[in-house]
DNA sequence: CAGGTTATTGATACTCGTTATCAGCAACCC
DNA sequence: GGGTTGCTGATAACGAGTATCAATAACCTG
């Protein structure tokens, strides 16, 4: 069977690329709440961790044909209920994920290549729990997400006819 | 079978209810984009004017058995895509709809009693645009919900024990 | 390090919300 | 009123996610 190592690997030649600390560290934060360390859980985390972007569980499922599709879901679940990993809402209403163990931030999600940045630094939170008490309401919380090109795409073609037609 | 006037009618003497004229401007900008005015349309349509606050499509289902279950998805999305309705994402990730002529806006929405208003003349997009291109990001769109009590849902325990045990 | 407890797994069946299919119906235009 | 064609309803299908449950494997303990 594939162990975690194998994807761990994957494409590198040293013995313990980037995404193996992150792996380490996820799995350490879990078993510190008390979640057992299993090779299905090192394999999830290992190719979440090894998406550049917001994935879909499908992703993962198909990525890891060794893995269960029910334990696929149930790890995405530990994780976000861990706040290792977060939801994210494509534009499209299309459900991702993504992994993050930061606190409170919101996404930048590229329409054109889909890439995903975090955004944080921003008192939008400040600006609407006014905004929201100027009319009787207490706000707790808030669900942003933020769409459009990173800088790495090219612009979007001009509305009106350019010059190809 | 029931008409769009039954319901119109619901728990009310007079012939032409507040909602009456809702109907008739949506199926009115309906039948401005070349789509029919049918009565499926028109009772989906009344049955969501109906509602107090977000609604599911399977609430409108059950208020209209008389209606097929696909037409009332396909009414929905009608009006979502005809900028009529918004959908509105609940805390616990349910989709819900809401009748909304209005341009962009916002949600607050109260996770006590499920009541909806609009948020509108506050700036946060600015904002957001502002902080987005600082990292060379251009925004063209964002998505964002906002939770908490209404004005007239008491306030929630507080944390600490009260006296209550 | 064996052995027992118990969390975890995988296969499967199931739910839920939504969409595709397609023959029949009914708006609308003339 | 009559023909076109968009719309409907019943049904089957779909995709994402969850419940079930016997079998497995982490971890603790001795």
């Amino acid at each position: 069977m594939m162990t975690a190592d194998d994807i761990r690997h994957q494409g590198h030649d040293h013995p313990r690329p980037r995404s193996a600390a992150v792996v380490d560290d996820i799995v350490a934060e879990l078993a510190r709440q008390g979640y057992r360390a299993t090779e299905p859980r090192r394999l999830v985390i290992s190719a979440a961790a090894a998406q550049g972007r917001p994935f879909t569980a499908e992703e993962v499922c198909a990525a890891l044909p060794c893995v269960g599709r029910a334990t696929v879901f149930r790890v995405l679940r530990l994780l976000v209920d861990t706040n290792q990993m977060c939801r994210v809402l494509r534009e499209d209403g299309e459900m991702r994920y993504r992994l993050s163990s930061a606190g409170h931030h919101h996404h930048l999600l590229c329409v054109a290549c889909g890439a995903a940045a975090d955004l944080s630094g921003c008192d939008v939170e400040s600006r609407l729990r006014e905004a929201a008490s100027a009319v009787g309401f207490q706000m707790s919380g808030h669900w942003l997400e933020v769409y459009g090109r990173c800088g790495d795409c090219p612009p979007p073609p001009t509305g009106d006819h350019p010059g190809n037609q």
